[in-house]
DNA sequence: AACAGATTCAACCGCGTCCCA
DNA sequence: ATGGGACGCGGTTGAATCTGT
């Protein structure tokens, strides 16, 4: 019931935008703000129907879009976050400031899922494919994807729902004047970037000391709550692994190569605690002669064990010291990091977007 | 240079949900 | 409680572009 009528049965145009009508409905919004959609098209002089200018506007003419390659963190946190809420695109985009969800559901089917495929992950349910990986790996991926599934099962509906109070929190925002904004006691200072959730910072919160005072990485962003990590594990392989890494990036070229790079510590189970930058105001400022090793949330689901060791990063024998803290601290871990994720979810303020015009 | 196949991504389609009278 | 309008979402399409032969 309530369906729209088409545009075709109005005889509104369809089809690709041309500069004039982009010009219009800009124009047009920022005078007006959008209002009713259905009423905008007459009213900004397009023959289109409301719907395609609002695809339009969300989709590519809103201001606050961030266009261009995807960043590694972006890629890490869209796989993470796909892997909770499946294809809940726009749940997905409410943790990806300045993406749309149609951008972030494009890059997956074109980009991240080929991937993951070519990984031997299954970017359905981000499962190891029988066989495809060493057994090693793929035996803590069954053990652990196991022991995570029924926590992700439940915390899935949870997380979607509050990507839903995100978003009318944030259609709240959009309606609330700046002042309004600024009284509200549980908002953050207007000066300081919005607080964005970031499950890798959840997860880092959760499980990371952010102590690495021989870090060599330097960020943008000034609130340090936000601030990316240089971890000892990062700094265990780029120093005590120089030798291979630099070996292993001699052999890859360029922004995928160093995701593949980061995916097979993953599958070899080697997880390096994340470095991480904020996405807000500094994108592409991961270093890419830097490990950044990226284990995060797939890499929990396929082996949520280790976060420790980083000598098995490049070694096919895993070591049996590590895999047995790992086992004993296993199930406090997965708590660790879940706990961490739902109440950073819990505590943070949805992403905030500048209010509409 | 020309063509074919593959890839990308903006835009469309149709359904579900919300809201209001 | 119900029906209809409006909007948002996820899946899909197809033109443009890229890549390989």
């Amino acid at each position: 019931m309530g369906r729209s009528p088409c545009c075709e049965k109005i005889g509104l145009k369809k089809g690709p935008w041309t500069p004039e009508e982009d010009q219009k409905l800009l124009a047009y919004i920022e005078e007006h703000g959008h209002g009713s959609w259905r009423a905008l098209p007459s009213k900004a002089g397009l023959q289109r129907c409301g719907k395609s200018c609002r695809l339009r506007w969300t989709n590519y003419l809103r201001p606050d879009i961030k266009r261009g390659k995807f960043s590694l963190q972006e890629e890490q946190t869209i796989i993470q976050l796909h892997a909770l809420l499946g294809n809940r695109w726009s749940a997905i985009a409410t943790h990806l400031p300045k993406r749309t969800d149609n951008e972030i559901k494009n890059y997956w089917n074109t980009h991240l899922k080929k991937r993951l495929a070519k990984m031997g992950i299954d970017p359905v349910t981000h499962k190891a494919i029988n066989g495809t990986l060493n057994n090693t790996a793929g035996d803590k991926s069954a053990k652990v994807t196991a022991s995570l599934s029924h926590m992700a099962q439940w915390e899935s509906a949870r997380l979607e729902a509050e990507a839903r109070l995100a978003r009318e929190s944030k259609m709240r925002i959009a309606a609330s004047t700046p002042s309004k904004l600024h009284a509200q006691s549980t908002s953050p200072p207007a000066s300081t970037p919005s607080p964005c959730f970031d499950v890798l910072n959840a997860w880092q919160s959760a499980k990371i000391d952010l102590e690495s005072p021989t870090s060599t990485l330097t960020f943008a962003g000034s609130n340090a709550s936000m601030l990316p990590f240089s971890t000892t594990t990062a700094l265990e392989l780029s120093e005590s692994n120089s030798n291979v890494w630099q070996q292993r990036s001699d052999e890859l070229e360029g922004e995928e190569s160093e995701w593949k790079f980061v995916s097979k510590q993953q599958l070899q189970g080697m997880h390096g605690k994340e470095t991480e930058e904020h996405f807000i105001g500094c994108e592409e400022s991961w270093f890419p002669g830097t490990v950044n090793i990226g284990a995060g949330f797939t890499g929990m689901l396929l082996d949520g064990s280790n976060m420790h060791d980083t000598s098995e990063c490049w070694d096919e024998s895993s070591n049996g010291q590590d895999e047995q803290r790992s086992q004993v601290s296993e199930d406090a871990e997965n708590k660790n990091y879940w706990n961490g994720i739902f109440s950073m979810v819990n505590s943070e303020q949805p992403p905030l977007q500048p209010p509409l015009l």
